[in-house]
DNA sequence: TCTGGTTTCTCATGTGGCGAGAACATCTCT
DNA sequence: AGAGATGTTCTCGCCACATGAGAAACCAGA
């Protein structure tokens, strides 16, 4: 856990402006404890670069366009293929619910499409690029039982499991045999372990090599999900098999 | 223009990553021409921030979520009130045409919406948080003759004023009496000046105290803006008219 | 097992970032 | 205008800490 001084600080500096929304080089200072000076060593250099803008009526910093850029190019690298996005979309439409799709990247899970509309809304928090909370989603604990064990352990051993809801599985060796099974089915199923009221079922999709390289899932009132689990397995197996067929002609998921 | 060694190097690294897409250290230290195991130093510490991923399997590092969390803070921070996102979108409806709303940001001057559609589409290099070539654009050039003059003398010597068609005006002097026509007539005509074929409109938007702060503008096809100028003027000073007024009941356009 | 490559570690060196305070600039009262 | 209060930049000596070279550890694929 090393950690080059400087470089902490600054992107301290930069995420205290960004949580703030906008903030003066004082209440950056007061916030993070650092000497005024040094603040305005920093904030003078990230405005030089881009990552701030100084508005210098208001006496206040605000987040420059270098942040809108990079935030664009990791969309573009991310962003699902079209022809998964069709897929997903098709879900949506044929369950009548909002679906997703999610991949491994590195050690992490990523949420890299969503498809939803007014009335079949996505979850709240979720949105592209979401990547926390794998232990209490259909679609990462499909992920997760994909993993092999120690890369498994070590993904929850860094981010832990938070108790999000009453029903969510926070002690490992449960969550371990709960995704045994989800490994040996095929499809996972979360009933109300991430938000209240919502049930999420997700089944994997593989590469041309047959190993699991992401999962397309749908999330539903929990009242609207009753009696429909034999329909949605099937649309999910159906589209999360197109994807597969897709990959399997050389695409890969990190290519839009 | 000063500047500290660790984060400069940092950003750079950090830029390279997100110019290439995905990175090896040893691509990255090759381009920068930095030492590898400085590149190493730096590459860890932006892993370790989230800005970066690093993906074993390939060798490589990629942009990592945080990058898109400062990229949905700016946007948020940015985007035009609803309320004059739908005169800008009215706009658009009732000329045919794209539309944009752009506003000064501290000494900068940003595009925060666009409304446009397949028939009609933005011009190609602008985008949301686009902030380039005022002395060639409509809106730029509305802005541009909103400012001091010393403001703007420092906006366009740090700038520049490249030539981006034949039509460009580059001479700072003749840019001048031009911006002193566009400020009493309050409103900018762009002919060819930042694409071909393409012609531009903006006129003003004020706030409760009457000082211009922002822009609402139209492109057009060359071809299609012939004998409409009376229609487009028309169209554009109704709008704005209705920003301002929504402005002048004490709303600000950085609030969504 | 070996080999070629990537990644981390070690360590002596001296650069360059640090903080305190002064100086300068800018706004806001009276 | 002048005085006072803030915000912002500059100066400068000190020494922590980032640096780069090289070695070592690690990890594939052959």
């Amino acid at each position: 856990m090393s950690s080059i001084a400087v470089i902490q600080r600054t992107f301290s500096v930069l995420e205290a402006v960004a949580a703030s929304g906008s903030a003066s080089a004082k209440e950056v200072a007061h916030r993070l404890e650092i000497p005024l000076a040094s603040v305005y060593r920093l904030l003078q250099e990230l405005v030089e670069h881009g990552y701030l803008v100084h508005l210098k009526e208001e006496r206040r910093f605000e987040l420059g366009p270098k942040c809108f850029d990079l935030g664009l190019s990791f969309r573009q690298r991310l962003v699902a293929p079209s022809a998964i996005r069709q897929a997903t979309d098709q879900v949506h439409k044929k369950l009548q619910a909002a679906a997703y799709f999610a991949v491994y990247r590195g050690s992490d899970i990523v949420l890299t499409h969503l498809s939803d509309c007014l009335a079949h809304p996505r979850l709240q928090p979720l949105r592209f690029g979401f990547h926390e909370a794998a232990h209490a989603t259909a679609f990462g604990k499909i992920l997760l039982a994909g993993m092999l064990p120690d890369q498994r352990s070590a993904y929850l051993g860094a981010r832990g499991m938070p108790m999000l809801t009453p029903n969510t599985v926070v002690d490992p060796v449960q969550l371990d045999t709960h995704l045994q099974e989800v490994a040996t089915c095929g499809i996972a199923w979360e009933h109300e372990e991430f938000l209240p009221e919502k049930t999420c079922a997700a089944v994997p999709v593989r590469n041309g090599s047959g190993v699991q390289i992401g999962s397309i899932a749908v999330s539903l009132p929990t009242s609207e999900a009753a009696g429909r689990q034999r329909q949605v397995e099937t649309v999910l197996r159906e589209y999360a098999g197109q994807c597969s067929r897709y990959l399997r002609s050389g695409h890969t998921v990190a290519v839009a």
